[in-house]
DNA sequence: AGTTTATGTCAGCCTTGTTGACTTTCCAAG
DNA sequence: CTTGGAAAGTCAACAAGGCTGACATAAACT
């Protein structure tokens, strides 16, 4: 907050290192590598179900606020509902999805994981979040504190809202 | 090491519940919204030109270390030789990117970008060092360097020697 | 009654990943 | 010098998962 009656000028007397071109080429590479172990878990588990990504995150999403409707899964995922639909239509085949018509809007699905749904997305999360885990343990938690913090600022506004939302609500 | 009024935590004297399910949730989704949004830009440039996220990433990383061998970049971006080999194709026809053959070794290919390589290269690196600077002046420097330490926790550690090996060398 | 909304579905296209098979080049060891 | 194998390139085929466009229902709203 104090910047010291700056905030954008050449140099301040705090150190604004951390905004150099390489110091930020260095966080794009983490983004990116990060990345890839970031999924590198779940994506060997979902090959043993013949299933991708796109179906990892229409699990996690369904877990993470059951009943909630396509065109409410569409918008946090940001994919068209073509592409949802072929997803969920072999998660609803497979029996690992429900899809209940609304009672006020019968226009409405509404989304649940069955119990092998939620055995599949245990599965899948538990294998992430170990990766998680280990990686929050072993920075501390201020430095977690610092990641979500940036993770944040780096979404679109849109996207933050969907993850603030998240946060509260159950 | 008395509990500090939490309990719930069966655990040690320092508060571990930056450890609890719900925080790793909320730190893979926010890692799932970040990413979307850290690709955001560079995808919006990419489609002007025809290209992808594969076309960035060989850009990226030749720009990163020119001279590189297509091997070596194989290794880094994970992908098969016949996925890199269609995307450098594009980009060689293209005039962004120039092979050259080895002197030592005749076989292998080191490549460069060209003057117009380096000029899309910049527009792309430009456009996402734009967010993350905002991001990291945001969250200071001391969220930035836990963002940084959490990253490479999360990385493989195959991908994390590819990291580092870029931290020091130029 | 007519319009809008939510959802589903079909068809076709693109990017980017995969395997497998095969060739060319060329270094290096026998 | 010959041969084995590594590095690179190419062709073919395929799959996942994005996209657009068009169209069909059903239900809600006006």
């Amino acid at each position: 907050m104090s910047d010291r009656g700056t905030g954008q000028a050449p140099i301040s007397g705090e150190s604004l290192l951390f905004l150099t071109d390489d110091q930020l080429r260095r966080g794009i590479e983490a983004m990116f590598f990060a990345y890839r172990g970031f999924t590198a878990d779940p994506d060997r588990i979902l090959q043993e179900y013949a299933y991708g990504r796109a179906h990892h995150r229409a699990i996690h999403f369904i877990k993470r606020s059951p009943g909630n409707t396509v065109n409410n899964l569409l918008d946090i995922l940001g994919v068209t509902k073509q592409s949802l639909n072929r997803v969920l239509r072999a998660l609803i085949e497979d029996g690992l999805v429900e899809s209940r018509i609304g009672k006020q809007d019968r226009r409405e699905r509404h989304l649940f994981l069955t119990e092998t749904g939620q055995e599949l997305e245990k599965e899948l999360s538990e294998a992430q979040r170990g990766r998680m885990r280990a990686a929050y343990r072993d920075a501390g938690p201020d430095a977690v504190a610092g990641f979500r913090q940036v993770l944040e600022q780096i979404m679109d506004p849109e996207m933050r809202r969907h993850f603030q939302t998240f946060k509260e609500g159950s």
